[in-house]
DNA sequence: GATTCATATTGACACTTATCGAAGTGTGTG
DNA sequence: CACACACTTCGATAAGTGTCAATATGAATC
């Protein structure tokens, strides 16, 4: 189960009932989502002022060990929600806003 | 760790880095959600014409077992997605628009 | 090429969780 | 009161997950 950026995803879940497949599909985006370190991690990235953040200063603000942040960044990225780009021995991550905006229509009420 | 209907919910992810403790609090209504059988459940509760359905009608669209389902519900319930009424032996459940439109809110790239 | 540094992967562990069958609770009905 | 029914709770189990220390990988530098 790898989830690309490029995925369809987040069908709408209050529109219709949805079927086990969907609903495998729409959880497997909140799953990533669903843990306070991701949700730091997500917060700290988007929220910083150059849209990128190394993984270098990561670590420290989490309070989580280096391994640990390094897997819950690859889980984000296998998510689509960050986006990862090596530059020589460092690895910066930005915000990804596409599945962000994708869950968010997902969780509307209505039909756009 | 019990969320009430009425907590302040759902802090704003993606404007400033969050602290652990909104981080668990915002994570805590994300997991209540990103479970395929609980999307189910809150689809096709939400998407009833009557706005509700009875506990007596999950069980059997969800293909899993009774306790299972009433497990479930509970979740949803404890977070505030669900509300839950007693009728005689039945229990009907309705869809709490509120601490979806919050979680909505709280993945808004800027303030409203 | 050896070294250093940033990050990823591995292995282990404690903890959580989704699930079911069985038993318990509580409500209506005969 | 006894019974049937709807649902919840309990106990067990298998699978998943967050975490860290140790190790591996890979890139820049000497």
């Amino acid at each position: 189960m790898n989830l690309m950026v490029t995925d369809p995803c987040c069908p709408p879940l209050l529109r219709a009932p949805l079927d086990e497949e969907q609903a495998v599909e729409l959880a497997a985006v909140l799953k990533a989502l669903a843990d306070p370190a991701r949700l730091r991690l997500v917060s700290i990235i988007a929220a910083a002022p150059d849209g990128e953040v190394c993984a270098c200063d990561l670590a420290a603000p989490l309070g989580r060990s280096q391994p640990t942040v390094s897997h819950h960044l690859s889980q984000l990225v296998r998510a689509g929600i960050l986006r990862r780009e090596q530059r020589g021995k460092w690895a910066w991550f930005s915000f990804a806003p596409e599945r962000m905006s994708a869950l968010r229509d997902a969780l509307n009420p209505v039909a756009l």
